[in-house]
Order: structure tokens, then C-alpha cells, then sequence
DNA sequence: TTGAAAGCGCTAACAC
DNA sequence: GTGTTAGCGCTTTCAA
């Protein structure tokens, strides 16, 4: 079924050479044996078997794309921009799923590479010197987004730190006394935590900093971190109102705000009134859920943007510096705070 | 960096043969040089080319997939599903993105195949004989999913015209008498709307019945059907509330479904109370909203599982009769209606 | 038990 | 303008 040049090439009673010029339109070509090649070719449908092109070529032109999974809107859109990118520039995306196994992280990064993908866009569960080393030796462009892996990779990502700070502040000068502090678990954890243990670092400068700045008859801020494991919701909940505080808290998703707010309604608080909640990342359900959640926005379109544009920097060996690209993000107000 | 087998062969001084046949442990060959070979692989990580092994074996052990899109419940849990059931059988997945582009999903299909993918699983926008051809041409097998394209085109689904069916008997036992049908618009568009043409088609299969087997007195059932276009939501809301009649809005996805009693909510009219409302698929972020919308569940990792079960049958030279499978879905309890 | 030779379908370098 | 030759890295067949 399948037509090769060579098979074109006997058809028109040329060498496979001149098959070749006419289909790449280079070189020196008569312009009647190019017409009746591509004639030719169309009526067999012939196509380039990519494979072999690019086992000769060294290139694909396919971007491989590794992410943890793909059910919200941030890797969603993540993955529609690099597309587009990626287009634009004539690559393909072979996007994988490691769905947090790291593991299956590093097959997928190994089977890419041993397809000669020309670059990859990762967003890694792994961390380290030893996961730096690794993925140097697979001696093909990487560019990681969201956790950082170890100096020296090539890394996009948000002032994860400096968002979290500033939306601290913002609760912090509405009054509130207590802070529930929300992400997943960052300690005994193998896996990589580093956006979220950013976050947190970001909220306990601005606790120290509001603590030290206190007058003399003021109290310090109580805060409270919680682990997402099983029953972070019910632990959670108990401490937004065993207390007389104004208590709110920091969620280091939207996510895990959206459970705390549902579970906290069933009990009949609402938030915003009976105590203050703000997410993180801007995920599209918000627009459905009301009361509209504060949270901070995650450009995601940006990261995917750069995160391409740094990629092919790298694979067009353009690479200078230490190929570290921070995008700013800001609070997007809600009513829950 | 990478070495290939040639200079492996150098290292070890045997010839290339020996050292394929130490890696892919086929065929007679020495314990000792054997070992030798292994250790000295493992130490200049050695790696195949899979590029060049595609090449000669004609096969490459990828499954590629083509999707909308994947933000959402529905293709997220599709994808887990198919890369779970792939790696099962040693399997690795190629996912691409068409957005609901038909020529976008056309060049990602011939890019696939142009690369050997041994086979493919489509959710497609395209239909008909024509592309049927198309992609009978592609020479390679296909399972299409959710929008059929044309009878003898391997395809699995949900009983989607026997759900809709259902589902508008409930909506007409509970007493409602007037129905707003919400589906994207079907005529004058070129896209495949198999999916939503069926949930119609049940809908007012249902309807006729019923008004078939009305009394004397009673009158019959109202119907209006509206297309998801520009301001959908607006004239919806009017119908739901421009009439003394208890009406119902069945919507053909959960999210228009969402979107309208967002807007209702704003007008100060509650789903369930005011009026009532049924969505399909059954996508995760119901979990989050209140009132808790009726829904039809949609079975996708079941789907996804026949769908690649039914692939590999194919890629096997399996196949036998007309290689379609329905599966059956549920309505899903709420509190909106 | 090992090796040599041919070929997958393509591109690149050089000759005619 | 066109054809010949060689080679990408692997597997397969056949001979030693």
C-alpha cells in the first residue's frame, strides 16, 4: 500500500535521486520530470517514511512533553500553548503522562530520547544532583517547568515565593489572626515538592515579617501548617473554628480550597463570612464556584510560551547563562477573603 | 555520547552481530562474551536507536492518541486509562491535540503514521465517506471513539441515544411540562456532531412516546431546542422562565449545564426549586458545585479499556465482524430536578 | 558459537 | 540536470 521513493522513482523512470530533488524541490531539477514527479507522487499518495528520515537526519522535528497528568486547566492550557508554539515553528508534540511516578518519569524521558525526540519539556516528580545527572546524560535539550530539579537545569517557572508572601500580606492586613497554612506533604517525601515548598517559604517570611513589625500590645499571628493526606479536610475545618481568632486559610491549590470550602459549607460556613480561604493557580472551575475564591494566577500560557522559546534556544545551541526564566503572577481577588 | 552497537562491537572486539545478539539474548552465543558485552553496555549506557530498529521491524511499539483537547474529566481519565492499558501490553502512547481543527487533526493523524505507530485511538471532529477513505488509506489500524465516522470504522462508545432516552423519561415523570433542549449546534456545521445528534435523538424519541400516551386532558409535553451558540445561556434562562410551565433543561454536556445555573443563580432562581436541569458525562467538577447537578455518567475508563482491547485485536489481525462496541451509562442522581 | 552481507527508506557528497 | 555511491543504526539471513 505504502509507496517508497524508490518505487516512485521506477514508476517515472528516474533514479530515486531526482524523486528526492523534486519532493524537497532542491537542487537543479528539470521542471517537466519535478511536474510529472509530483504528479506522480500525489496519485500513490506517496508520504516520506519519517523514520527513516530521521534516523539519517538526526532530527524529528517532535518535541517530547513529559507531565505528572493532564486534568486541570493549568496543564491543559500548558499543553495547547506549547503546541502552538511548537507549530509555529514546524515540531510536533508527543506529550506523555508520569502520572507522579518516577519511575515512569524516567522511562518516558528515555523512550522519547531513544526516538531522537529534538527536545523535551518537562515537568518532573524527581529532584537532585543524581535526577540532574540523569537527565544531562540523556544529552538532549530539556527545559523543566513548575518544580526545579537542581541548578544547571534549564527551568521556567513563577515567583512562586514572592506570590505567596504578597497574598499573605493580603490576609494579614485584613485582620485575620490565625492562619491555616494547606499544602501537600514536604517532608518524608521522595517525590518533588519544590513549588509548593516555595509557597510555604513565602508565607512564613511574611508571618516573621508582620510578627516582628507588631506593636508592643499586639499578638504574634498563630499559624497552623496541615498536611494534604487523608482527612486534611475534616483536620482543617477544626481549625478554622475551635478558636475565637479570625482564622483563614492559605491553600497551596485551588483544589484543596474548593474541598475545605465544600465540606466547611456542609456544616453551614460560608467563606468570606465565617472564615477566609485563597487557592493558588487561577484553575478554570472558579468561574462555577461561588462564593469566587481569591487565589493567584498562574500564567500558564507564559510559562508554556517561554518554556518553548527557551527550548528551542537550547536546541539551536543558543543557550547562554544559566537559562533560568521567573515570570511574575498575581492575586486575582475573589470574595473569601 | 550515545554509542551505538558498531562501537560497542570495537570495545568488546567481537563483531556487531555478537553484541546484537548479547542485547536482545536471541540466538547461540558464549556465556562469558555474553556478560562482557552486558557489563560494557551498561557502562557506556548504551541504548538502542528505536528510530533505526522502527525502521527494519516495522513496528515501534507506540499507540498513538488524537484527542480535542484534555481539559477535562473526560479525556484526562481517557488518557490515564489508554496509557495504563497500553504499558500493559509493553505498549508506549503518543498523544496529540487537534482542538477541534480538522485539518489540524488530519496532519497529526498522517504524522503518526508517517512515524509507524502501530496503531491509533481518535476522538474525531471529522465524518463521513470521505474521511473514512481517508483514513482507510492511512493503512493503519484505527479505533475511533465517542463521534462515530462511518459504519466499518472500528468505534467505541456509550449507548448515547438510550441514556438521553432515559434520561428525558425521569425529567417527564417528575412532573415537568415544558423542556429546554441545550446542544451545540448541529445543522450547518461541518464538524462531527455524531455524539450530540444522538442525545437529541433520544430526547425527542422520548418525548414523542410520552405525548403518544398522554389522556384526553392533558396536553402535550413543550419543547424548544436551543443551540449552544453566542448568548445560549441568556436565551435559555428566558425559556426556563418565561412561562408558567415547570420546565427542565437538559444540556448535552455538564458544562453548559453549569454555565446556565451560574447565570440563574445570578438572576436569583435556584435549580431544583426554580426550575429543573440535567447535564451529561458526569464530569468531575460536579463534585464542587451546589445544587448538585443530575447528570448522565459516562463510563470513560471502561471505554478507554474496550477501546484499546478492541486496537490491539486489530493490530493483531484479530479483527472479526463489524468491530463496534457500546457500552451502557447510568443517570446519575442530583438534586436538580 | 560467531561473522559477513544485505536491506529497511531516506539523505548527502560527489561524479557524470 | 541527473545518477551513483555510501551511510544513518538496526535486524535478518545465510554461511563459516
Amino acid at each position: 500500500m505504502a509507496v517508497t521513493a524508490k518505487e516512485l522513482a521506477q514508476m517515472c523512470g528516474v533514479s530515486r535521486m531526482t524523486v528526492h530533488r523534486a519532493l524537497t524541490d532542491t537542487g537543479r531539477i528539470n521542471q517537466q520530470t519535478k511536474e510529472l514527479i509530483l504528479k506522480k507522487a500525489k496519485e500513490c499518495g506517496y508520504r516520506p517514511d519519517l523514520l527513516a528520515r530521521g534516523l539519517v537526519k538526526g532530527q524529528t522535528f517532535y518535541i517530547g512533553v513529559v507531565v505528572l497528568d493532564v486534568n486541570n486547566r493549568y496543564f491543559s492550557q500548558l499543553l495547547s500553548a506549547i503546541g502552538m508554539e511548537a507549530r509555529r515553528r514546524g515540531y510536533f508534540v508527543n506529550i506523555t503522562l508520569h502520572e507522579e511516578n518516577k519511575e515512569m518519569e524516567k522511562e518516558q524521558l528515555e523512550r522519547l530520547v531513544d526516538y531522537h525526540v529534538d527536545g523535551v519539556i518537562l515537568s518532573s516528580v524527581n529532584q537532585g544532583e543524581e535526577y540532574r545527572e540523569f537527565l544531562q546524560s540523556l544529552d538532549t535539550p530539556i527545559v523543566t517547568i513548575g518544580n526545579k530539579i537542581a541548578d544547571g537545569i534549564p527551568f521556567v517557572s513563577i515567583q512562586e515565593k514572592k506570590a505567596a508572601r504578597e497574598a499573605t500580606e493580603v490576609i494579614l492586613q485584613k485582620g485575620y489572626e490565625k492562619i491555616v497554612f494547606v499544602c501537600p506533604p514536604l517532608e518524608q517525601t521522595e517525590t518533588n515538592t519544590y513549588v509548593h515548598q516555595q509557597r510555604l517559604e513565602g508565607f512564613q517570611e511574611a508571618v516573621a515579617e508582620w510578627n516582628r513589625k507588631l506593636d508592643q500590645e499586639q499578638s504574634e499571628v498563630d499559624t497552623v501548617i496541615i498536611d494534604r493526606n487523608e482527612g486534611f479536610v475534616e483536620s482543617t475545618c477544626e481549625e478554622l473554628y475551635q478558636t475565637e481568632k479570625r482564622t483563614a486559610c492559605f491553600c497551596t491549590g485551588d483544589m484543596f480550597a474548593l474541598d475545605i470550602m465544600k465540606y466547611m459549607e456542609g456544616q453551614g460556613r460560608i467563606a468570606g463570612r465565617d472564615y477566609g480561604i485563597i487557592g493558588f493557580d487561577g484553575i478554570d472551575m472558579l468561574n462555577y464556584v461561588a462564593p469566587r475564591l481569591y487565589t493567584i494566577y498562574n500564567p500558564v500560557e507564559e510559562v508554556a510560551k517561554e518554556a518553548v522559546k527557551l527550548l528551542f534556544r537550547l536546541m539551536n545551541g543558543e543557550a547562554e547563562g544559566d537559562n533560568t526564566v521567573i515570570l511574575n503572577c498575581q492575586i486575582q481577588e475573589g470574595e473569601t477573603l
